[in-house]
DNA sequence: ATTTATAATTATTGATGCAAAATATTGTTC
DNA sequence: GAACAATATTTTGCATCAATAATTATAAAT
C-alpha cells in the first residue's frame, strides 16, 4: 500500500517526506493555527505508523510551525500580530545584512543572475502569483549568494512562519508597484557594489512592506 | 534501573531529557565532532529504548549540533573555521540589534537588572569560569528583555553551535580586561537609552572578540 | 594479483504493542 | 440543580519487533 506519492530520485527518509506533506497542509490552512494534530488520524490517513510521524512533528516543532505540549501532543503554532512583527523584524535584519554582504563579495556572474531574476520580476507585475514566486526566488538566491548557511536556514524557517499568518504575504497585493520600485533600488545598489546602500535599500523595502501589512 | 538522573520537578518528556544529556556530552567533547553516534550503545548505556533517543537526535539536528545522513545515522556536526565566522557574524548581528531594542524599550527595572549583572561581571574578573558564566547570563538576559522569542531561540542555538568549536569561547582568556571595558561601554549606552550607540557598542564588542579568536 | 560479485553482518528505518496520564463522562450526594 | 468523585475512554510516550539498505569480507574469475 504505497499511500504516499513521491518516492523521489534522491531517497529521503519517510519522516522528511511526512514533514513536507504536513507543511503543505499547514500552509493550506487545512490544519488551522491553534488546532490539535491528531497523530492516529493522520498516520492512518497516510498509511504509515506513528513513529515517523512523530519524528516529522519534532522537525516541524524545531522550525516553529508546530508547538509541542507535554503529554498533550502537537498543535499548529498560532502566531499573534506581535509574533508576526517580531518575525518580520528579524527577516529585515537578516536579509538586509545579506544584501550588504552580497554587494561586497558576489562574483559578476552572480550579480548578473540576480539582475536576470529582477528582470523577470519586472515582467511579472500583472501576474500576482508569478510575481510572488519570482520575488521569493530572488530573496532566497540572494541569501544563497551571501553564503552563510545558518543565515539561509534561519530566513527559510522564518519565511515559513510568516506563511502561517493569513496576512500571508510579505507583499500586500496593492503594493506590487511600490515593491517593485524598492526592489529596483536594491538592485541598483547591488550593481554599484555599494554594501551600505544595499543594506539600506533592503531595510527600506522591508520597512515599507510591514507598514503596508499592518 | 533508573539510569537517568533528573526526573525534575517540571516533568519533561524523555526525549527532551536525553537531548540535554547528549548536548552536554557533545560540549564535553566526549562525543567528538565528526564522530558517528552509536544509537544502540547510547540507548543501552542510558537504559532506554532507541525511540526517544532518535527523537532527541532530531531535535539536536534542528539545532545544528548533529547532522543526519540518510541510512547512515547521526554524526556530531563538524564546524569549520568558515562556519564559525558565519555563526559569529550572525550572533553579532542579532545581539547588536537586541541591544538597540533594549535601549529603546526596556523598563527602568530591567535596565537596573542588567546593571546588576554587569556589576557582578566587574567583580568576577579574576575568576575566569565565573566571568564566562555571568557574561553569558548578561547576554541572554538582554535577549529576553528585547522580547523577541524567535531571536532569543536563534541566539541560543547559535551559541550552542559556537561551543562545538575547541576555540570554545566567545571570549579569549587574554581578553577579559578589554572585553569588560567594551561591556561597560555597552552598559553606558543602554543606561543613556541610546539605541544607535547601544547597537554600535555591541557590534564593536563582537568585532573585537572575533579578531581575538581568529 | 586485482577486480568484481555475492553473501553475511551490521545498523538504520518503520511498524506494532503496551502502559501511564490526562480528559471526558457518568453517577451520586448535598 | 450543582458540585464533586469515580470510572471509562482517549491519547501520548516508550519499548520491542521486523524489514530494508548498506558496508564489509570472502571467494571466484579474468
Amino acid at each position: 500500500m504505497s499511500a504516499l506519492p513521491s518516492a523521489s530520485l534522491a531517497p529521503r527518509a519517510l519522516y522528511v517526506e511526512v514533514a513536507e506533506l504536513l507543511r503543505q497542509r499547514i500552509f493550506n490552512r487545512e490544519l488551522a493555527p491553534g488546532s490539535w494534530i491528531d497523530e492516529l488520524k493522520i498516520a492512518e490517513a497516510y498509511g504509515i505508523s506513528r513513529t515517523p510521524l512523530r519524528e516529522a512533528l519534532k522537525v516541524l516543532a524545531a522550525e516553529g510551525l508546530v508547538t509541542m505540549k507535554v503529554r498533550r501532543g502537537a498543535y499548529v503554532t498560532e502566531v499573534s500580530e506581535a509574533d508576526l512583527a517580531d518575525v518580520y523584524h528579524l527577516l529585515s535584519l537578516l536579509e538586509s545584512d545579506a544584501a550588504g554582504v552580497v554587494a561586497a563579495k558576489a562574483t559578476p556572474a552572480q550579480i548578473k543572475e540576480l539582475q536576470g531574476l529582477h528582470e523577470q520580476l519586472e515582467k511579472a507585475v500583472r501576474n500576482r502569483e508569478r510575481f510572488f514566486e519570482i520575488n521569493e526566488r530572488f530573496h532566497m538566491r540572494l541569501l544563497e549568494i551571501a553564503g552563510n548557511r545558518w543565515q539561509g536556514q534561519m530566513v527559510t524557517d522564518l519565511r515559513k512562519v510568516m506563511k502561517l499568518n493569513r496576512h500571508n504575504s510579505l507583499l500586500k497585493s496593492g503594493r506590487i508597484e511600490e515593491s517593485l520600485a524598492e526592489h529596483r533600488a536594491v538592485m541598483v545598489a547591488l550593481e554599484a557594489r555599494d554594501a551600505a546602500a544595499s543594506t539600506q535599500r533592503m531595510q527600506e523595502h522591508f520597512r515599507n512592506g510591514l507598514e503596508a501589512a499592518a
